[in-house]
DNA sequence: ATCCTCCCCTAC
DNA sequence: TAAGGTAGGGGAGGAT
């Protein structure tokens, strides 16, 4: 089956493509049935019609199947007046709110009545039993998919991977902000002092050599940091040896579809290479072995990965990053303790702040347990000996924490990380300039930052292990082999030479949200959620930083052929394919709709099916800063709106009107006198709500600002700190107050804005990120209030507050509150009944496509309420 | 020469 | 069961 969809120009005809979808796809499966005619066995399933909601087993395509053989029929979708059951192992409670008035059946249903060779009860298989008031699931909880609408947030919770990622993140940007704030005063720089002039004699450290000219850089690592963290809460088990995991060493249940054997051996081909001539060199050079974390795992012993493990385990043998299986077998009475992601957060913050702000600016964050800092400042205004510093700091560091680390200094960033190397665990090392020749020879190449796995074994095929023997060859060798980079940095970093400077200001150059996790689809609307899901991320992203991407890349692993159905890790990938595709356009975004058109196009051109897929990535790169010229940020969002960019890339169609995705145009007249100025002050558009009603000042304002021009549609821009109602500014979170009162001062000045209300009935979601987390947070009962208020008072609709209602319920239903969002739009049908008015009717209408597509895209299941006006 | 895309590698 | 993310550097090979 293709899944080739047709240009649907956006999203506004998503309904209507359903549903011609939903037949397409109909007809195909009655076709294939008459094809397959041969091959009924059955009328068992005569008159039943499923649809196979999320991951079940037997899977989607096994129960279709099964369907197909025996007179039933299958459904793609669910389509509530002629699916007759639908099939689920478990299904969250949002979601089963939503169904609830389904039959929603075990699949054990069909494979039963199949077994019995006849149609079974299916009361005897219902998933739930209905009872008003707690709906209870009959079934033990199972692990979520990436198919679940809450996967994503509960992944990011719970991985470390995201963790250590995003805190790297964190930290670079507290470095940046904190050295924006000019601080002068280091009082740690003084206790340093102190201590030096009581124990200088006893310490005897102070060497008058130690005093030169070469920059000191100093490098700080925390010592098996989630070890350390995670014992601060559990001193009775320091000194044993201990690793964080997520699994508590059970054994793993065996599942359907999984070969280890076989996909071990695919990764160890494919880390080997498949040729005899490989093999040839590698015993030429005794290569030392290669192992993959697979390494001594057999059929049932746990595949959680060890994050961090003590010193006590590493004696044994035990690696971060080694399945807990094998490293059980390496020392059974291995500890095995939970990750604590705040304890993580809370002693990497006051690692950074202590040094921020007791002894320098001139830090360069590696990540939340690893940092470099020049020590040269310390240095000159205390007195003190690099090793005097090191000691001193790597104390407070332990008192404030209760966690060790180690530093190393060397005259640059690499000859740091190797001190650091030799000083763990708990300890100092300093790498003086004579000493650096002998130093390098003996260190393992691996232990050189940038050569890894790959660059090793090709090195160790050279009969290389050591720098000194590297050091042996020629930089030309080097190039030719390694690339000219690659090779020049080998040349220089083996002979402990480093030119790489203390980079202090991080300035992000790509975005991107990634999943390899839990990725297992029963088809292309599953996938799609995901993926929409996977670019609202990607958007929130962009947000935080303030910048706009122009290129978007999308990351694929699909299984490969030869791998085993299901991978051996539980939910993992597996043995995968990958693809990487980019597409550019014309104008830098944050749009995830547009971002979500691009990676569908990709999606579509490469014609991926989605059951094969096992992990999702979408990258934004040549990112921009959303430039702030003149008035402000606000600004230069309605100028961005004025033209949203085009997709600009062959697999985009060129009759893609991406502009309809932005139906709202804005524009700035520069003397533009509106016609409708004396409609003004009868008029009630959204922004009326934040004034006081009895206002003289906002009034005065209002006609004051008459010999500008003045819209029906009044933007944020035009609102004065006057005019805000001051209840709405407390239901407000505190920061977000801040802010709000902050743009709307910067902009107390600005011209007002016109926006074009369109003809259209059609109408599309798409507000700024700034005004839309402004609404975002009102409190439910004064956005109620507010509806009444509207609808009942205003004469028509205007668009803008459609779209503020829209984005509001839109914002509810994918922050879970599905029942705020149904009671608010229960409210809007009643008060609009009563008003018996078109256009209002209309503009229910269109706030409800907008409400049931993401209800679609979210829950695939449409919400309960009035769609038509009796 | 320099840029772009599609990778791969590395680090935490 | 298990939570295999994310950013940056760079090489190969083709387009400009």
């Amino acid at each position: 089956m293709k899944r080739n969809r047709k240009n649907t120009n956006g999203f506004e005809k998503w309904g209507g493509y359903m549903e011609a979808k939903k037949t397409k796809l109909e007809q195909q499966f009655t076709e294939k049935a008459t094809d397959d005619s041969n091959h009924v066995k059955s009328q068992i399933f005569k008159g039943i019609s499923i649809f196979v909601n999320g991951y079940t087993l037997p899977s989607a395509n096994e129960l279709k199947r099964i369907m197909m053989e025996n007179g039933g029929v299958y459904h793609h979708y669910h389509r509530p007046n002629i699916t007759t059951h639908i099939i689920a192992s478990n299904l969250p409670t949002a979601k089963l709110k939503l169904l609830k008035q389904f039959k929603i059946v075990k699949p054990e249903w069909i494979s039963d009545s199949l077994k019995d060779g006849k149609l079974l009860n299916y009361e005897n298989y219902l998933l739930f039993i209905d009872k008003p008031n707690q709906p209870k699931i009959d079934f033990p909880v199972r692990a979520k998919n990436a198919s679940e609408p809450t996967f994503l947030s509960e992944f990011y919770n719970n991985s470390r991977l995201h963790l250590i990622s995003t805190m790297a993140t964190t930290f670079k940007r507290l470095v940046n902000d904190t050295r924006k704030q000019n601080q002068t005063d280091y009082p740690g720089r003084q206790r340093l002092k102190n201590w030096i002039e009581q124990n200088r004699v006893k310490n005897m450290l102070f060497n008058d050599s130690e005093l030169d000219n070469d920059k000191i850089i100093m490098h700080i690592d925390m010592d098996c940091f989630f070890v350390s963290a995670g014992l601060v809460e559990r001193p009775e088990l320091r000194g044993l040896p201990v690793a964080v995991t997520h699994a508590k060493g059970n054994l793993s249940k065996q599942r359907e579809g999984v070969d280890r054997g076989t996909e071990f051996n695919l990764y160890v081909k494919r880390w080997r290479g498949d040729d005899d001539e490989n093999d040839e060199e590698e015993e030429a050079h005794e290569i030392r072995p290669r192992s993959t974390k697979r390494d001594g795992i057999n059929e049932t012993d746990s595949m959680a990965e060890i994050a961090c493990c003590s010193y006590e385990a590493r004696k044994v043998g035990i690696k971060n990053g080694m399945l807990v299986g094998r490293a059980l077998k390496m020392c059974p009475t291995l500890k095995l303790i939970p990750y604590n992601f705040e304890q993580y957060k809370k002693v990497a913050h006051t690692l950074y702040t202590h040094i921020l702000n007791d002894y320098t600016l001139d830090v360069e964050a590696v990540s939340c347990d690893e940092l470099y800092l020049d020590c040269s400042h310390i240095l000159e205004t205390t007195k003190a000996s690099p090793i005097e510093l090191a000691m001193f700091l790597r104390n407070e560091i332990k008192e404030k924490t209760q966690c060790p680390c180690s530093t190393g200094i060397g005259s640059n960033y690499l000859l740091a990380r190797l001190a650091t190397k030799k000083a763990k665990p708990d300890g100092q090392f300093y790498l003086e300039p004579g000493i650096v020749m002998d130093f390098m020879k003996n260190i393992d190449i691996l232990d050189v930052p940038g050569v890894g796995r790959t660059l090793g074994h090709k090195l160790s095929t050279l009969g290389i292990s050591t720098c000194g023997e590297l050091s042996a060859l020629s930089l030309q060798t080097l190039q030719s082999e390694f690339g000219n980079k690659t090779g020049l940095s080998l040349y220089k970093h083996c002979r402990g030479e480093d030119d790489r400077k203390l980079n202090y200001d991080y300035k992000p150059k790509s975005v991107s949200a990634d999943v390899n996790y839990g990725i297992r689809f029963q088809n292309k609307e599953e996938s799609d959620n995901f993926v929409r899901q996977l670019c609202n991320e990607v958007e929130k992203r962009l947000d935080d930083i303030e910048m706009n991407g122009k290129t978007v890349t999308l990351k694929l692993m699909i299984r490969n052929a030869e791998a085993p159905k299901e991978s051996a890790k539980f939910l993992g990938h597996g043995f995968c394919d990958n693809i990487t595709k980019s597409s550019s356009l014309t104008k830098s975004t944050s749009n995830s709709r547009i971002i979500f058109q691009v990676v569908n196009k990709i999606m579509n051109q490469l014609d991926i099916d989605p059951t094969e897929l096992r992990g999702i990535g979408i990258q934004m790169n040549k990112l921009e800063s959303r430039i702030v010229t003149g008035p402000g940020r606000i600004e230069n969002f309605i100028s961005n709106m004025k033209s949203e960019p085009k997709i600009n890339h062959t697999l985009v169609n060129e009759n893609t009107d991406n502009d309809k995705i932005i139906l709202t145009k804005v524009s700035k007249p520069k003397s533009h006198q509106s016609s409708s100025t004396e409609n003004i002050n009868k008029s009630k558009s959204v922004m009326d709500f934040f004034k006081p009603k009895e206002d003289l000042n906002s009034k005065n304002q209002l006609k004051s600002s008459n010999s500008k021009s003045i819209v029906p549609c009044q933007s944020l821009v035009n609102i004065k700190m006057s005019q805000v109602d001051p209840s709405f500014l407390d239901a407000l979170p505190a920061d977000l107050r801040l802010k709000l009162e902050n743009e709307l001062k910067s902009h107390e000045n600005l011209n007002s804005t016109f926006i074009e209300n369109q003809n259209s009935p059609i109408m599309e979601v798409t507000m700024t990120e700034e005004s839309s987390k402004l609404y975002q947070h009102v409190q439910i009962d004064k956005m109620k209030e507010f509806i009444e208020e509207w609808v009942v008072t205003e004469n028509e609709p205007k668009m803008c507050d459609n779209i503020m209602v829209s984005k509001y319920l839109c914002n509810l239903i994918s922050d879970a509150k599905t029942e705020d969002a149904y009671e608010i739009i229960r409210k809007l049908y009643r008060l609009i009944k009563n008003k018996d008015d078109l256009a209002w009717k209309q503009s229910y209408f269109d706030i409800l496509k907008n409400v049931q597509e993401i209800m679609m895209n979210l829950y695939n299941a449409k919400m309960k309420v009035e769609t038509t006006f009796k």
